[in-house]
DNA sequence: TGCACACTTCAAGAATCCTTGTAGTGTGTG
DNA sequence: CACACACTACAAGGATTCTTGAAGTGTGCA
């Protein structure tokens, strides 16, 4: 997980459709859903949906199956917990305590489970 | 929190050297530092700096305090909470051990610090 | 094989964002 | 007050991204 890796993946995901995908795939859990349903679902086009949801692949928060001639669309879980992670590395220089409580517990979580 | 404000701060990070500076803030703490050394420290021009500082300020990342001549910024750690826990909320539809392990303890945490 | 369905790819115009230079504001010092 | 310093605001161009419609690919069913 590098900088170019986490701007990929913060501009991935700043667009109010493909938040909403991405929001709406966090939800759903690993099952994911169908593109037609998710296009639904946030209000896009089929062009749109499927613009979108390449988009949020490549970043590599989500990831597709076909099933017969569905394609499903489930989020990446363990990319997305790479790149939360990223945000808050070394945070206040190692120190969390610096930062309050609310932080400290969350950061300390996310460093524990990198591998 | 809602999506609007969610979309500001992804794009507000979704740049090369916002993002550093975001980094670089987090690592710094609260304290913070002068506008002059974040454009030293990310390689950006002063107009370029402020620009990219003034995004990430009225995103609600960071924020701003005058003292005396220098204008320093610090992590605004509240709205980078927030803004975490919105990433993941209702994650697997309120059953985060759908999602292994690692999502889940960090999810609980998030959310047991909203306030 | 032929057709319908689910989705993707391609292309073009519109909108947005980033960069750069110049001018301006606020603060401290002599 | 006059000047230097740190930073901000404005404006214009160039580049990137979003949207939309039409055509194409792959799958399942009769």
């Amino acid at each position: 997980m590098n900088s170019r890796d986490a701007v990929t993946r913060l501009a991935a995901l700043a667009h109010d459709q493909r938040l909403a995908i991405f929001r709406l795939l966090v939800k759903e859990g690993p099952n994911g859903l169908p593109a037609g349903e998710i296009a639904d679902a946030v209000g896009a086009t089929p062009t749109g949906a499927s613009f979108h949801l390449k988009e949020l692949d490549r970043a590599g928060l989500i990831h597709a199956t076909r099933v017969g001639r569905y394609i499903r669309y489930a989020v990446h879980f363990e990319g997305m917990r790479q790149f939360l992670s990223f945000l808050t590395e070394d945070c206040c220089q190692g120190n969390p305590e610096l930062c309050g409580p609310t932080i400290k517990k969350a950061r300390k979580l996310c460093k524990g489970e990198t591998k």
